[in-house]
DNA sequence: CTGTTAGCGCGTTCAA
DNA sequence: TTGAACGCGCTAACAG
């Protein structure tokens, strides 16, 4: 740097301004530094930079393990966070969730080496959260826990995703629709998702005036295929399921099948929160309610940048909602229209998960 | 630091000795001066750290576009790759290979923020490879280049991959099987596992005394599904299929369904550097041979960190077999066996790609 | 085995 | 507008 400062015939800390406009600087003087800067291959050095600002221009990402889903959305996001992190400037750091012990996390953040942390799987009551802000780390989410006051987060939109794809359902003459969603104990747990969509398919139905069931069901193929099994049983006047266990999809076309039932005539199946790669790997291609992976990893590491750049800017948050794409599974139910003798009628219910 | 000196009636140096275990020191005092760093909550500060001694302790990896393959394979390399990292004491930082531009490695590499990167992806004559070498970067790699002559890689074994799942189908009896590789562009750009298949696959059948034919295809199940159909109706004696080209089976078991023919008793089915999630979404459970994630990432990691704290360690390099696993959609043929009227014989040969 | 001290490469306050 | 000097928190000679 002092070698830029003296083939441009500047003093060491005018270059420092022109590289970091933080003064005004003569155009003409900078045009000679970054011509010197130039021709000597001159680049900042990071650490040397971060130690002198007590910036480091680098945020963590606490990823997810990859077990619930298909582990497709999820490298998405990590992927599309690491891309917007640098549109920004910004290093992106991965940080295993594993560090389940809050201390580890504590450590990591008091180590200076990150300016703030993107937390993804967050839960209802969260201990990470509670540390970050006990600490005052800047941090934003994605997903949220239950006492969002003040915090930076990107989530999902579940009351619109369930609405509308329970009123899609309905539309289509669908009397009975059953919710196949994750693991009991990932609803103990307080995930968010689980928790929030259990409790907005319950509304969804009330709105659209439908009977509706949901299960549990924790994410594999053959206990996809046992729950199914057992609400198709529970349940004669079934025509219709939801889920949000991309896992446990192979089970539930198996246990229809084995019915010698059609997908989409005899009965209809919809996966929300997926994506289009999950809808194709299945025959008939699958309506999904695709999850907005792009925008919800940019909303997420853009927060935390706006918190850690602005003065006092208040954390925003954002609501995304899936956006549901028509595929082969779904459509009126023929079977129930030709069986016109017995209208079913069924309590809304539980059935143990699997 | 100079209060943890201080108040463990120290010098400043001998608590980073004590810390680094650069320089002997007395039991006594180090347990001292880690005391009086627990009372005041002490953190060595790593950017402080980094810039004294020349080394961030962060590694970057190259990650893939998750294009190819269904991303759930690709999301624990990059999980897997943090951890390992982590357990030696380093961070990993994710830079996109959307980098496409070399020029922009190098302005990365040279800010000095990575000791090392990992390279994943690499294609037979990689930029990335070639300025990485010029400019004398540390780096491993997860796949590997042509020439690889004093370079670190972790890659899969694809002769040993190949010729397993190979006499593994003509075990069984199938005297013509088809190899479905991955997109002809791929296969012109050089891409390691494309091309090596390819040789490998024709090594195999000539190895186990049968019939081959192989074709290209792009990654998505409609493609899959014409590319099956040319083969089946080209090659009317074919009654096993291996593909290393995730995104195709449901394109293939379609092409396979519409003939009436049954999963495994009337075809064969395996999907070689897949997994088991991939396996499980099919029903039947497809037979595949697994790539070994966990095994492959580490050793990248380990690779390189190796090269970077030993002092003049020749660079190492691991082949790793893909494991096969049998499932559901491999079997004897029993419908060439019902039919033992006419044995077909066919040539190897080439079938243009969808 | 321990203490002293000079930087690492840059940001930033002060004086000019 | 510009230049000089100080310090960020730590490592690693060098000296005892």
């Amino acid at each position: 740097m002092l070698d830029v400062a003296k083939r441009a015939n500047v003093a060491l800390s005018t270059v420092s301004y022109a590289l970091n406009n933080t003064r005004p600087v003569s155009e003409e003087t900078r045009q000679r530094i970054f011509k010197a800067m130039e021709e000597l291959g001159y680049r900042p050095h990071a650490m040397a930079r971060g130690l002198a600002s007590k910036r480091s221009r680098i945020i963590a990402l606490l990823f997810p393990n990859p077990e619930r889903g298909l582990g497709i959305t999820e490298l998405e996001f990590v992927t599309n966070a690491a891309d917007t992190a640098r549109e920004n400037g910004y290093n992106l750091v991965l940080w295993p969730s594993e560090m389940h012990d809050p201390e580890e996390l504590r450590l990591f953040a008091q180590q200076g080496l990150v300016d703030g942390v993107i937390v993804m799987e967050v839960r209802l009551n969260d201990e990470r959260i509670n540390l970050l802000r006990e600490i005052d780390f800047p941090f934003s989410m994605i997903g949220r826990c239950a006492d969002t006051d003040g915090l930076g987060y990107a989530d999902i939109d579940f009351k619109h995703t369930m609405l509308e794809t329970v009123n899609y359902l309905a539309g289509l003459g669908h009397k009975t629709i059953a919710f196949l969603n994750q693991s009991q104990s990932a609803f103990d747990n307080g995930y968010g998702p689980v928790v929030r969509t259990e409790a907005e398919f319950k509304h969804a139905i009330r709105v659209a005036g439908v009977e509706g069931i949901s299960s549990f069901c924790r994410p594999a193929p053959h206990t996809g295929y046992e729950v199914t099994n057992k609400l198709l049983t529970e349940c004669p006047g079934l025509t219709a399921l939801i889920t949000m266990n991309e896992r446990a999809v192979p089970g539930i076309m198996q246990a229809i099948a084995e019915r010698d039932w059609h997908v989409p005539d005899d009965f209809s199946l919809v996966v929300i929160v997926s994506s289009a790669r999950m809808a194709e790997m299945m025959t008939p291609a699958l309506t999904t309610s695709d999850i907005q992976v792009a925008e919800l990893s940019r909303l997420g590491v853009e927060l935390l940048i706006q918190q850690l750049e602005a003065e006092e800017h208040e954390p925003l948050h954002e609501l995304v909602a899936c956006k549901l794409v028509v595929r082969g599974s779904t459509g009126p139910c023929l079977r129930v229209l030709k069986e016109s003798s017995s209208t079913p009628v069924v309590a809304g219910g539980k059935i143990p998960e699997a």
